[in-house]
RNA sequence: GCGCGAUUAGCUCAGGGGGAGAGCACUACCUUGACACGGUAGGGGUCAUUGGUUCAAAUCCAAUAUCGCGCACCA
């Protein structure tokens, strides 16, 4: 046995504990030689942070919540495995590197691509640990062993093994297209990777003057958000039934796009909404996606009027070199100079941004890969729709499917370096292309030299592969044979935002190459808000490091804290005073170890029980004995049984918050508030002191392995200092309380019995705090009972005499049938007993009397509901049984209390 | 525009058809031999509003208001 240290210092504990847990090889219980075998694997995979990553908020809350699933999983006895590893992040690390570089004056094209890709690698091998660093001082019991990376080569081999084979299938093609173009990181995104925020921007009403005039008419009236792009309008279209535009269309009327002079035609197409602004819409194909499809309607011309950094092109005529927004000004300017401007207005739009550098995105014209993913997504849907994935909350399969059910080809391609090249290769002499498993230099055709695509694939592309690149996939067999038992994972944490970059598309793409869903349960964790509800982020610089709350709280106390937070809802106001209440909790299991640890000691001493040898036999006696157990044993251990029933109970509902909960309650409120103080007097009795001793044992040793998954630092500390009943040299390793063996412990009488100590004492100390008594001054306190179980009630409290006056500083306790109240005393009435706290010479009767007065109109008033209630015909033919019989019983007791304290009130006070 | 969430004590939030709860904060007392990051006892709420269902509504339904989120956007 090894003694605790006077206080609770989680900064130096947590890492010799992790490194001990690591160096054991505990995370792979496999591995380390626990039995498990005969039941189902475990396995998570956590959602892979990217390698440029520090712990954030999110991260601290998500790998909490897996850890604590894969620790309890792992004491019950599974065999687990929580793959942890780093995303490669395409544009979010080339940025950093772009940034490095910029430092020193350069950019990518100085270095070139072959060294810029080194150079992320050297990014990442000097950077890209940050994280895990991070995950491990959390406790957080991953597989770090199997560390993966998107990058690596078998993971890279998975990638290009999919794009090949989607691209032989056909849902991988080539597309020239509008598609959403960031200008800063010169690259197309995903639709899902654009953030829409709405904005004040203006609306410029543009007269567009007809070639010639047609009924008098001789312009139209176009209104436009982006009035620069008019350098690139072929055509400008109305409604093809409006009413006021008939006549033009009829005439084949066409415009003279101001500036450009250009004759551009006026035509019908069903897009327009004629209710909106004039009717009249410029139409820019290459720079609008609406306007890109009635472009190809109408057979228009393309006029890309941009280049990729948003500059305007020659084909924008006297505005080239200008940046778009200089454009937007001078375009304006001219115009309203030569009279085309008509109006302007303020108008709120959405304006998308890019999800990496917040810069205002361009719909630009460019050649680009897509995947089509209409027939990907109907198996997705499905696995959903019958139950085989499940969101929880189930809400969020709602957001899932709507996604899936409108679902758009993704644009694949992205114009970085850093990432996985497009396997494509073209042939640079004929017209020969393939997607190849293997690079090849030469035609296959004309011999002529090859030219891989110079393009990366987008980061989710391959991150959609991670529950079972992972694992080995596509390598034959298996390797370790790990898709075959450990696919599906159990479980996927994630947040909300992630539903359609990843979720989803990992749906998909374990359904079309391991047919098999990649996890059973999709777990969406809240978004933790600032404690004003405003989303934590960068530029509003309201983020919380969760290193600082580890180092200020400790890692316990910022897992247990957190964990309390987590309910149903989908935001978390992060509350701080949460952390600090589990860093006050962590302390209060501490002391209360200490307090087991020190009696345990002092008994050691006395040779009672000579060494920690014997201390270890201690374990589970008194359940094999319970003649010995008190009715405070036998109402704790109850209480335990109860408390692991729940938290079984409530396991695959992902009820962090109420789970962790009852966890502090019984730890708290039950074991230390009441246990640990009855133990007290029961300590100090040679009769019970060995059965106390090994009650308090066994009931902390249990709450330890309960609370293990939530705290796993200050547990494992403990429990390493106490004569636990495991051979396991671990806490982490070891075995899960049984609910089928505590459940003999359950014992509603000892239960019922403690409530009548708890309402005694609890009197006693009311009546002292009420009338200012000293918890010096001793009491006389007589108990009468009363009721079908008063003898049983009289028993009870004359076994617990010896607690009850410890715990009430009482000189002089009874408890009898019908005891007579003394003179002079106070009297409380609690369910079927009448408490008197003899206050003669220690108090104002008058005080007393009003107090009894007060008690008396407060019971009337509940006796008249409930009378109420029991006149009510309805109540009595339509209510339950139960529900009728609870009531009668409380309109019973309620007129029992209020006679004993009206009769009180009628005895003339001395 | 469509969809989702929230509205309960000063704050952060549980709960959920039949007694309004926790933690923090507040008040009083207690330096009791595990713990002042503690103990004991208290004060404090028309459960957003309106209507409906029901014997019974904080709880279920509908509408409204306010706040937040997501999707789609009409230039």
């Amino acid at each position: 046995m090894q003694e605790l240290p006077k206080q609770y210092d989680p900064s130096t504990l947590e890492e010799q504990l992790f490194k001990l847990w690591e160096e054991a090889g505990y995370f792979d219980r496999k591995v380390a030689g626990f039995a498990c075998e005969e039941l189902a694997p475990y396995t998570v995979v956590i959602p892979p942070p990217n390698v440029t990553g520090v712990l954030h908020m999110g991260h601290a809350l998500n790998n909490t919540l897996q850890d604590i699933l894969v620790r309890t999983a792992r004491m019950k006895g599974h065999p687990t495995r929580w793959i942890a590893g780093t995303d490669h992040a395409g544009i979010a690390t080339q940025n950093k590197v772009e940034q490095m570089l910029a430092s020193k004056k350069l950019n990518r094209f100085d270095v070139g691509r072959d060294a810029f890709v080194e150079a992320c690698w050297q990014w990442r091998s000097e950077y890209g640990s940050t994280i895990i660093e991070q995950l491990k001082a959390m406790g957080c019991s991953c597989d770090y062993e199997r560390e993966q990376f998107t990058m690596d080569p078998a993971y890279a081999e998975a990638v290009r093994k999919v794009f090949v084979e989607w691209y032989n299938k056909e849902l991988i093609y080539r597309g020239y297209r509008i598609i959403n173009w960031c200008p800063r990181c010169t690259t197309a995104l995903a639709d899902d990777e654009v953030e829409h925020r709405d904005e004040l921007g203006t609306l410029w009403h543009l007269r567009y003057p007809l070639v010639e005039p047609v009924d008098g008419v001789e312009y139209l009236v176009v209104a436009t958000t982006r009035p620069e792009t008019m350098l690139g309008d072929t055509g400008v279209a109305v409604h093809p039934t409006d009413k006021r535009y008939l006549k033009l269309l009829n005439a084949e009327a066409a415009v003279m796009l101001p500036l450009m002079n250009r004759k551009i035609p006026l035509f019908g197409d069903d897009y327009v909404d004629p209710a909106f602004g004039t009717g009249v819409v410029k139409v820019t194909p290459a720079h609008d996606p609406n306007d890109f499809d009635m472009g190809q309607r109408q057979n228009l011309e393309q006029i890309n009027i941009f280049d990729e950094h948003a500059v305007v092109t020659e084909a924008g005529g006297s505005f080239a070199g200008m940046t778009r927004e200089q454009a937007r000004e001078a375009v304006v300017q001219s115009l309203d100079k030569l009279g085309f401007l008509e109006k302007v207005e303020e108008h709120q739009h959405a304006v998308g941004h890019c999800y990496r550098c917040d810069t205002t995105l361009e719909p630009w014209l460019s050649e680009q890969w897509f995947v089509a993913m209409q027939k990907l997504a109907a198996p997705a849907i499905e696995v959903v729709k019958s139950g085989k994935v499940t969101f929880y909350p189930k809400r969020w399969e709602n957001t899932y499917f709507h996604w899936m059910e409108n679902i758009r080809d993704w644009c694949i391609s992205r114009q970085l370096w850093w990432g996985h090249r497009i396997p494509v290769f073209y042939c640079t002499v004929c017209a020969w292309t393939d997607a190849l498993d293997e690079d090849l230099f030469a035609c296959p055709q004309c011999g002529g030299a090859l030219k891989q695509d110079e393009d990366v694939l987008d980061t989710w592309f391959s991150s959609q592969l991670w529950p079972f690149a992972t694992m080995g996939w596509p390598s034959a067999p298996y390797a370790d044979d790990e898709l075959a038992s450990y696919y599906p994972t159990q479980v996927l944490s994630t947040a909300r935002d992630i539903i359609f970059l990843w979720v989803a598309r990992m749906v998909l793409s374990s359904l079309y190459f391991v047919d098999k869903v990649p996890f059973y349960d999709v777990l969406i964790h809240p978004t933790v808000l600032d404690r004003f509800g405003n989303i934590m982020s960068k530029s509003r610089g309201n983020g919380i490091d969760p290193v600082e709350l580890i180092s200020n709280y400790g890692a316990d106390g910022m897992r247990f804290g957190l964990a309390l937070q987590v309910t149903g809802n989908q935001d978390l106001k992060f509350n701080e005073e949460k952390l600090l209440g589990s860093r006050n909790f962590a302390t209060k299991i501490w002391n209360a170890s200490r307090f087991v640890l020190m009696q345990l000691e002092e008994l050691g001493a006395e040779g009672k029980e000579s060494s920690a040898q014997s201390m270890k036999s201690l374990h589970n006696c008194i359940k094999a004995d319970q003649s010995q157990a008190t009715t405070a044993d036998r109402w704790i251990l109850s209480r335990l049984a109860h408390l692991t029933e729940a938290l079984n109970n409530s396991e695959t509902t992902y009820d962090f918050g109420a789970r962790a909960r009852l966890l502090q309650r019984f730890f708290w409120n039950e074991f230390c508030d009441w246990y640990i103080e009855i133990s007290k007097s029961q300590l100090a009795d040679d009769a019970l002191r060995t059965s106390t001793m090994q009650n308090l044992i066994y009931v902390l040793d249990n709450a330890l392995r309960l609370l293990h998954p939530y705290m796993p630092f200050i547990t494992e500390k403990i429990w390493q200092s106490i004569p636990h009943g495991s051979t396991r040299p671990s806490l982490m390793v070891a075995e899960w309380p049984c609910a089928k063996t505590l459940a003999d412990l359950v014992d509603d009488v000892a239960e019922m019995h403690i409530e009548l100590l708890i309402a005694v004492v609890g009197t006693v100390r009311s009546v002292r705090a009420r009338y200012g008594i000293s918890p010096r001054q001793e009491l006389s306190v007589a108990v009468s009972t009363g009721g079908a179980l008063a003898t049983e009630h009289t028993a009870s409290l004359s076994a617990m005499e010896a607690t009850i006056i410890k715990l009430g500083n009482i000189d002089s306790f009874t408890a009898a049938p019908g005891a007579t109240k003394p003179d002079n005393a106070s009297i409380a009435v609690v369910d079927e007993l009448e408490i008197y706290v003899e206050l003669e010479g220690l108090v104002d009767f008058a005080a007393e009397r009003e107090r009894l007065l007060k008690e008396q109109t407060k019971l009337t008033q509940e006796l008249l509901k409930l009378e109420k209630k029991l006149a009510n015909e309805g109540f009595i033919s339509k209510a339950a049984p139960d529900i009728i019989e609870k009531t009668k019983n409380d309109a019973l007791e309620v007129s029992s209390a209020l006679a004993r304290i009206t009769a009180q009130l009628e005895v003339p006070s001395a």
